[in-house]
DNA sequence: GATCAAGGAATTTTCGAAAATTTTATAAAT
DNA sequence: ATTTATAAAATTTTCGAAAATTCCTTGATC
């Protein structure tokens, strides 16, 4: 008899569901920056008893996404400048790296999901329009997504860990800083130029011209949420 | 009123004695890789309730020191010769990066740190002699400060915490598969003065000069424990 | 008015037991 | 003999309450 079987699903616990809810919760800014994590708010919040909440917590504060503080409970992560100006440069780096082992490794499945992350990217409404949470929420998975796929053929396990951390607490910024369009920061059409043209350079092992287009994909974003510092410094030091 | 006190060591939760403690016995390879980290074990083991392990174990989850697998439970991470491929390449790369940063940004602060680290790690017992496990735990953590001493100018955190995150897992791999000699696989003289090379020409800001000496101390320990895989496979595999 | 202490409320952390799940053992059936 | 089903045991996960700690208010003292 064939076994083939799909993969069984591992039956997930609670407290990874919390953790993946509350993760899902600070990259977007639902749970603002500072915020006090009390266990009640939690425990309404996410339909749990603390023992899963606290577990949820733990590996948050392990990738940084929460502070613990002693005896005092949790708090989202504070969000500051340099940090931002630190994630930005270690991802530039290691992303460059990936896409080149990407480009050196990669085989014909790794081509076939970047288009088929590709297709799927587009299948969405672009950025710029007015997107409901949940739908905003689907186009952050797909876009990370294609940005995950492109790197996807290093094989490199660590080093894709690293990325997608950097990727995650970087799409806070982005998601706080520059909330309007949910993706990035310039017209719809024009980022999915860039998205095509990466997946091209990339599949036609360009690696020099894949590490340019990243590049400035990369920076148009970064200097608008740059820009934006100050005004919300002023925001939060309001209330 | 001065008001120079020194800073309060926040009251530390049980669940982040239980983590420390755990991580320590994991790098040691005291807890093997593949071993069943079951409730009452941990809880006699390590004299606490269920509640700070689980968050101890979430944390080293986080950290990819344990695997949790669905609703089974966790184990020590396993270990592999791939895993430790991926790691060493990686850590190659951001260890020299870091080196750079902080060759180009490190303070006389930074630079009295590196003499102090150099200074605590010659006080230990050198490396080759049979220690009992309170000193080569403190030869271990001597060495690591030592090295992230080095590293400590780069005034990147982020950089800094995958670099210590890397070398954490490194140290299990060596002290399980190089269990003789603690720190590493040559003469303790010898590698006293590596260390001691490494801290001069980090001072006199030579970087070319750093990276070679870093690449040619890790390369030694690397071969030695790359040929100690097929033994070690063995010896699991005969359980 | 400012500082300090004490008491009480709010909150975090931890424990111990209950609930849910997985594993093991046993027996029946093909 | 191998599988299948069932029950018992072992184990993980979760809950709810107790213990410990921090925070806040109040009032006394200087």
């Amino acid at each position: 008899m064939s076994d083939d079987r799909l993969p069984e699903p591992r039956p997930t616990t609670q407290a990874v569901a919390v953790y993946d809810l509350m993760r899902r919760d600070i990259r977007s800014g639902a749970l603002a920056p500072g915020m006090a994590l009390r266990t009640e708010l939690l425990k309404t919040r996410y339909g749990s008893g603390v023992s899963p909440t606290r577990e949820a917590l733990a590996r948050l504060a392990a990738e940084h996404f929460v502070t613990a503080e002693g005896k005092k409970g949790f708090r989202v992560a504070l969000i500051s400048i340099e940090d931002f100006k630190e994630l930005v440069s270690i991802r530039r780096e290691l992303e460059a790296r990936a896409l080149q082992l990407s480009i050196t490794n990669g085989n014909d499945d790794w081509e076939a999901q970047i288009v088929a992350a590709f297709h799927r990217l587009t299948k969405t409404s672009p950025p710029g329009h007015i997107l409901n949470p949940v739908e905003e929420e689907e186009r952050e998975r797909r876009h990370r997504d294609f940005h995950m796929a492109l790197l996807s053929g290093c094989k490199s396990r660590w080093l894709l860990r690293f990325c997608e951390q950097l990727t995650a607490h970087l799409e806070r910024y982005r998601r706080i800083l520059n909330p309007q369009s949910a993706i990035s920061t310039g017209d719809g059409e024009e980022i999915e130029g860039e998205h095509r043209s990466l997946m091209t350079v990339m599949i036609n092992r360009d690696a020099d011209e894949a590490i340019n287009l990243i590049e400035r994909h990369r920076n148009r974003t970064y200097n608008v949420i740059l820009g934006r510092f100050d005004a919300y410094a002023s925001s939060v030091a309001a209330e």
